[in-house]
DNA sequence: GATGAATGAGGATTCATTCAT
DNA sequence: GATGAATGAATCCTCATTCAT
């Protein structure tokens, strides 16, 4: 009743040509946040900078939001895989090492996409009014979480769940501000080394 | 020295009956912000809610952005004076104390208007292109460094400056994102304990 | 939920300058109808033709086919109207004249704005899915039906309601083929003739 | 004859085949009207309808509307045959009987498909600028009329095309109407009678 | 000063049509 | 011949801003 027709949710993204132009249009549109803002992701300049027709937007995708929460879901996905990946290595030395290492890529990530990042964060693509942002930050809180539990690393933190919590907001917001706002006299060496020092500290 | 170049300057709001309906206008536009989110803070929904026309909103402010911007200013200005009325009380326990305290304040700070401070946090009201947002986040941050460059209490920090940064962004977002989120199984007075750990741990 | 606001309804057109604007732009609307179609009536193409602005004409309706239905409102009374004139009117002379005289303003009445017509028989603007048109055809239906029942002229029909409706679907559809076809070889006043005689011998 | 002047005169469809897949996408087209309405016979919904691709209608139809057109001269001819028919019968009672034997075939026919014919009404597909619905109202009334001058029955009427021309639009309007309205009281062996009624009483 | 009706540029979405495979 | 992905013009609607009263 809210839409005249429902078809079957649009293209089933399922053939490779299919999935690369998705891809496609996901990056436009990252490009479009990075450089240019939110305010300006338009369905018109997003299909501009995937270098795809508005037309061909609408047939991978719902709507605009669509769009956006898709990004949110890929961008999620690309976070959690890389903060596992790090908590899983065999190798590491020290506890220190691997929180330095963790903090160190998440400023990486994020700088890569500063505009993307921003916007994820906290508001969250603005779409599924909150269960997105939620879904997926707690995603990364759980795989916090559950490292806290199962390490051999002395976690002095009796509720392992608040902690992961704390530290991911931290770290999170402490590396975009400092993207976003660049402040002087601020290098990425000294922050990554502090903020390894907050984990720290906290943890053991 | 906040005058902005206004190029036609509109209403000085010298005359205490100007500054008072700016007041009113901002504080709509808090309701709006808060209780329908910032979709809907358009220029006629804030004039609804603020019992003023469209007409009058421009006799006050430039273009809608102007009065997003006020309103930011406004609030990060009760932000850092709320912050800067702790760190100077004469009468404190502990160390621990005062950073609980402020935690605690920064909560019912954000919860008072979450949708007001959701839209603020690092986006910055998406209009000043960032120099807004890292100004007066500048000056929370100084307010800070300041309060820790002279405190009688031990700091192990070496760098002030950058660990009021780190402890301001951490915090804040921590805080924010309890509110916005409302994760299950956190409450209140658990995450403003660890938060406080948090910062005790770190400079202490 | 399937409106983002609902307001009340627009604009209440209670002053008279608002309700002036509301047949200006029905006025603009039939001007389409009858000159372009259909196909030709677009939000701003009916904009254009009554001389205000896209944003005007929502100002005054809640959208598109607002418009279409307040159109076919106004033109369903109009028509309800003028019959009931015909039939609550003391003099006539005989049963023949009287339908004579109302089957001839009906053709003039058509002719007036035929493309409007056009569009109410049957399809009734298509906006209320079928409601609209029902409800209106029901009113003149009924009035005609009352004038049967009431009438001091002998008319045979036993089923007045049946009646009718059978004379006014088939007096309507004449008259508008007539109009729209324009067929060769067949008079206004021929057809009059005719169609007064087809009421007649049914009725009488 | 009925070449019509397709420019690029498109696939003629001379082979079986090819007049096969015309009638099926023809077929697609009324279940779409009859089910879903004017405004979803979209090419795309007419193609999968139909079970072909688009690209396949434009192969058999230069263009959506031409879809429409055949359409309408399919059902024209139709319902023209349906009514010669009956009156070349050999085999008949009474002028009445005769009168209701087409009345209750043009309801029958009317409600095979109903989204079909009330788009064909007076609208005539609303493609060619009424031409081919003059036309082909033409042909039908010129069976009637011939039917008028050469039946042994006797005929009231001077003007026989005249006649032909109100009966003809009376009773499909009629027809059509209880079919699209389905007024409430009037059943449809009532309504056939109460037109047979008008149209006996009209010619004899 | 205050008002709110009027304006129209801009944004989301649809769909007839084309064309490479 | 058949397919259906790609295209973009056209449509509905919103909302920041202006200006006559």
């Amino acid at each position: 009743m809210l839409h005249k027709k429902n078809k079957t949710s649009r293209k089933q993204p399922s053939q490779s040509r299919s999935r690369a132009t998705v891809e496609t249009i996901l990056d436009g549109c990252v490009r479009v946040l990075d450089q240019e803002g939110m305010q300006a992701a338009t369905t018109s300049r997003i299909a501009e900078a995937s270098g795809v027709s508005v037309g061909s937007l609408y047939q991978y995708f719902e709507n605009r939001d669509a769009i956006l929460n898709a990004l949110q879901d890929r961008e999620f996905a690309r976070t959690a895989e890389m903060i596992h990946a790090h908590l899983v290595r065999d190798k590491f030395d020290t506890p220190r090492d691997l929180a330095g290492s963790v903090v160190e890529s998440l400023l990486r990530l994020y700088r890569s996409s500063p505009g993307l990042h921003r916007v994820l964060a906290l508001e969250g693509l603005r779409v599924a009014p909150t269960d997105r942002v939620q879904a997926f930050d707690h995603r990364i809180v759980e795989t916090l979480r559950v490292f806290f539990e199962s390490t051999i690393f002395p976690i002095r933190r009796r509720n392992k769940h608040v902690a992961a919590f704390v530290l991911y907001q931290s770290v999170r917001a402490t590396m975009l501000a400092k993207i976003l706002e660049e402040p002087p006299g601020i290098s990425d060496e000294l922050l990554t080394e502090e903020v390894t020092d907050l984990v720290v500290s906290y943890l053991i």
